[in-house]
DNA sequence: GTGAAAGCGCTAACAT
DNA sequence: ATGTTAGCGCTTTCAC
């Protein structure tokens, strides 16, 4: 396979010139309609593909978009790639990969790399709400650039994002139903948006609803940051009725340590977790959980971009997508672990 | 920030011509001594960047390589991709992501539109051991390309993969040891080498260490083909000793599985997954596992790809590294969920 | 050892 | 409506 087939080789074959040719693929103004149609006849039967390169060169874009994640390894973040990248191409855009393993320094040298490359946009899921915002002056001057998932506390770039007070609230209405009355928090710490925001909605809702907070920790997202918490909270006196977590994976490992110390979920206390990923319903028990709405979120962050990438302007917005939520066995207590011979 | 130096900028300014000022920074033979500092130090003091995108033109080659995964959503292709991007990062290539979502058609398209790029090489996890020869076949001529973690059938190109037959191996082993004498299989179907080679151990297996084989199933590399397996198993009659799955996502739809329709694991089953995802170790119970050595293969497909990149050549290689055995409590009788106070 | 100039493939002024 | 030409930023002959 070798497509060598430059504009002049259609243009010679079309016997016009390859400023006719250009036009005619282009679909630019002044071109006769049999013309067009000579053209893109050629151009099909050589099997004729612009040259990307040559193009980016030539217009200073490249119909690629360079997307920074903190970590692609973890399962939400991956699905986010997915339905970005997805989105992307509909519109005839490529996806550059990066991962800042949470790192500014590293979403740096990315942004400068991406500047180089002519990227013609930026989805990033800054690493730090603080930090990153340096991170982001390093951004060619004019290139868009769309938040996803967490945002920076200056509001230099579009975002896109979920509810996280709305998610709680789902969680704390459910809970209510349930009868809680005392809870505990097992989430991020301030480092992200999320953790600022889910940890707000946690403390304003327990006291609306007047639930007693008998422990809360905050640690990073991930696994073993609630095995960490699961201990924090069971240190703190008798287990609450109810431990809500910052994300799935927190969740796990909340879940995963109160098992391995002898406490059901949710026979002995009920457990929710935070983004909806494919772990939340294959983890036994499966998690109530806050469900984003991943391809709205990355069908806002695309367009919202490529809006901004054919010129349109204006102040910077921020679209707070509402979640849903998901039951799971892990509030429900007649779905107790211990009692057997369910299905 | 604006990076809009170019090479001439950084030749007018150190008084030389644009040549010169190429060849100092680029270090090639004929510039003297201190005309390679001044320039440098020019370039430096200015914060010129070359521009990749004038380079790959001129230079037909762009210092990307294409990435293509069945699902990113899998958190083993998602470590995959992460490896891989560092690694490249390493030698100074950038990593253009794409998702066939188990496609051939879909690899096609992309196949494609890494040629146009210029990227210099292709990693490829490929849908279809046979299929995806088709997609392969639109390579440009003289890309190089690696084949990483599944192969396809005919060596048109590198492979680096885990070796099967050592992991199913060292499984057997293990089960061997627990007085294990009755198996089931629940794995995937003969789409990939993965799917082939890790039945043909477990018969293998089965048969030499005398293990009778009471049911199979293959269906996915998923969760939900590792429930509908688990049923399938019990439909067959008495549960085995042990159920081995061709990985983590199918040990953890068959547990789940289980547990649901009254069954213990371990207690009344053991079971093992493969691939040492992060899965493997949050879950409850913990899963034993065959570990793929992910950063080693990954810099071996890297260096693979590179190699050719430079003008290697030679033969298609096969490597296959050895993977570990990293145990769990799904094969722990000591472990069974049904006994709490563990820990 | 250094400079001048061609040219990678394309698009957009500027002619005609 | 179509052709001619410049030039995006770089590397690399080819002269000197």
């Amino acid at each position: 396979m070798d497509s060598t087939v430059t504009l002049s080789d259609v243009a010679a074959k079309a016997g016009v010139s390859i400023a006719t040719a250009s036009r005619a693929l282009a679909g630019k103004p002044r071109v006769s309609r049999e013309m067009i149609d000579r053209v893109r006849a050629v151009a099909a039967e050589l099997g004729y593909r612009v040259d990307p390169v040559a193009r980016a060169l030539r217009e200073g874009s490249s119909r690629l978009v360079g997307m920074i994640v903190p970590v692609i390894g973890i399962p939400f973040f991956a699905q986010l790639v997915d339905a970005i990248e997805e989105e992307l191409g509909h519109a005839g855009f490529e996806l550059l990969l990066a991962d800042s393993h949470g790192f500014v320094e590293e979403e740096i040298r990315r942004i400068r790399v991406f500047g180089d490359r002519r990227v013609d946009g930026i989805v990033i899921v800054p690493a730090d709400r603080t930090a990153s915002v340096q991170a982001l002056a390093n951004v060619r001057a004019g290139l868009p650039v769309v938040e996803v998932d967490r945002a920076t506390d200056r509001p230099i770039a579009d975002f896109v994002g979920v509810d996280n007070g709305l998610g709680m609230q789902l969680l704390f209405d459910h809970l209510s139903e349930r009868g809680v009355t005392t809870v505990a928090f097992a989430g991020s710490d301030d480092a992200s948006t999320n953790g600022v925001e889910r940890w707000a909605g946690f403390e304003r809702l327990a006291r609306s609803h007047g639930m007693r907070v008998t422990a809360s920790y905050r640690g990073e997202f991930s696994t073993e940051s609630g095995v960490a918490a699961a201990d924090h909270i069971l240190a703190a006196g008798a287990l609450p009725d109810a431990i809500v977590c910052g994300s799935d994976q927190i969740a796990v490992g909340v879940i995963s340590r109160l098992h391995r110390r002898g406490h059901d979920v949710p026979g002995d206390v009920l457990v929710t977790g935070f983004d909806g990923s494919e772990l939340a319903s294959v983890f036994w028990p499966t998690i109530t959980t806050v469900v984003q709405p991943v391809s709205s979120i990355a069908a806002d962050a695309v367009s919202l971009l490529l809006g901004r990438v054919e010129g349109g302007d204006g102040a910077t917005r921020r679209s707070l997508l509402a979640p849903t939520l998901q039951l799971g066995e892990s509030t429900d207590r007649a779905a107790s672990t211990r009692g057997h011979e369910l299905g």
